[in-house]
DNA sequence: AAAAAAGTTTAGACAAATCTAAAAATTTAT
DNA sequence: ATAAATTTTTAGATTTGTCTAAACTTTTTT
């Protein structure tokens, strides 16, 4: 099945809020999409007549399996987008999530399987939130800073905590980024200087305030 | 100014009528749009209105300046997906139109502006068309065939002219992509085969077949 | 130059998504 | 348990883009 855009935005609202609050309300949805309890009304009953959830009138609405499922599609065109966004153009944070709402909305399996692959199948954006698979099933990750890594322990550069042109700067440097595999050779108990391997290039030393800034899933 | 997907696309619609036919009049608009021809006079008086084309009762329309300007960079994008889509993703030609026409209506400059970079700054797109710049400007190309080529002029790969297994598989083989660097070194009389040098790699020989089918600019 | 044909526009209706204001149901407070 | 407050739904209007059928222009034919 093939929503509208604003069918769409509804389904990723009410996936949301439910994951946060566990249940939402007609109000609550209508102040998260800026619109009106009447539309959201209208709205709910129409995607109850698409199967897409449960709604009694006065008794609140969730989402079902398929519903579910199709939330799960939505976050993960949107989340592959944003990394193709950051790791690829090179755009900043800020600007990403914008474009990325838009990007959602265009559906096609082959697009979504080859983005995937050429984004190297990242497992999180490059906020560090976990992309749903093809199946809708969310990677459980464990997500550490790069000074808390096991010294030998391969992991992957999963998000980078600020965004100052300062590391920016380093992080270009350094060749780091999002999806780079990386691991921890040497700790300095000194300074907490880090020796690193990034990616297949020769070693090199990152700082304790650089290596506290840089996340890292390793599982 | 913004249009919605639907007034872009009638814009769209009426640029390409105009170039390649001089003029254009409602039904042949609505035919091509799918669409009635009711349906087209009352988007002609609203563009009319939002000032993107000239447009009197029962005398037909055209698209003036800003309408043109609009219309190119609808074009860019759309060209430039699917750019992406060829050279980055590897899909096949017949399957990125239909993403394409989706992906032109994400707008947002400096998205575009990245992407264009991105690509490293194509001049045409797969099918060998060419990609209006940021002001609108189409470039002037003289695309031929590899095998006329003048031996030793810099050119780069602009489209393929089929796309069969075989010669996928040949591209492949030699590293040949949209937008490659490419320079013949060489040429053997006897079987038509040519000595060229692909971007950085060492040179390799291309059969007269193959040379006869990759098209190139020169300028 | 009328009549016929072709092309275009208007009128009026419809579907999707929205709104405001009023009505209905539920929840909370007394 | 009734009243008050809150929340949700309905009713009816609005906007955008669409349609068909009828009316209107222009063009072509005779």
């Amino acid at each position: 099945m093939k929503l509208s855009p604003i069918e769409e935005n509804y389904i990723k609202s009410i996936y949301y809020l439910q994951a946060k609050k566990g249940n939402v309300n007609t109000n609550s949805l209508a102040a998260h999409l800026e619109t009106s309890a009447a539309s959201v009304t209208d709205m709910m009953k129409k995607l109850k007549r698409k199967k897409l959830l449960e709604y009694k009138k006065y008794y609140g609405f969730r989402l079902n399996a398929a519903g579910n499922l199709y939330a799960l599609e939505i976050i993960r065109r949107h989340r592959l987008w944003e990394f193709f966004l950051v790791s690829k153009l090179g755009m900043q944070w800020e600007k990403i999530h914008d474009i990325a709402e838009q990007l959602e909305h265009v559906s096609n399996d082959e697009l979504i399987k080859k983005l995937d692959d050429f984004l190297g199948n990242p497992k999180t954006d490059p906020h560090g939130d976990p992309i749903p698979n093809e199946k809708g099933v969310m990677p459980v990750l464990r997500q550490i800073a790069l000074k808390d890594l096991t010294i030998k322990k391969n992991a992957m550069v999963s998000s980078v905590s600020n965004q100052t042109p300062q590391m920016m700067e380093m992080l270009n440097h350094y060749k780091i980024k999002l999806g780079s595999h990386i691991k921890v050779t040497k700790q300095f108990v000194f300074d907490g200087s880090l020796q690193v391997k990034i990616d297949k290039q020769p070693e090199c030393i990152i700082s304790s305030m650089g290596a506290k800034n840089i996340f890292v899933y390793d599982n």
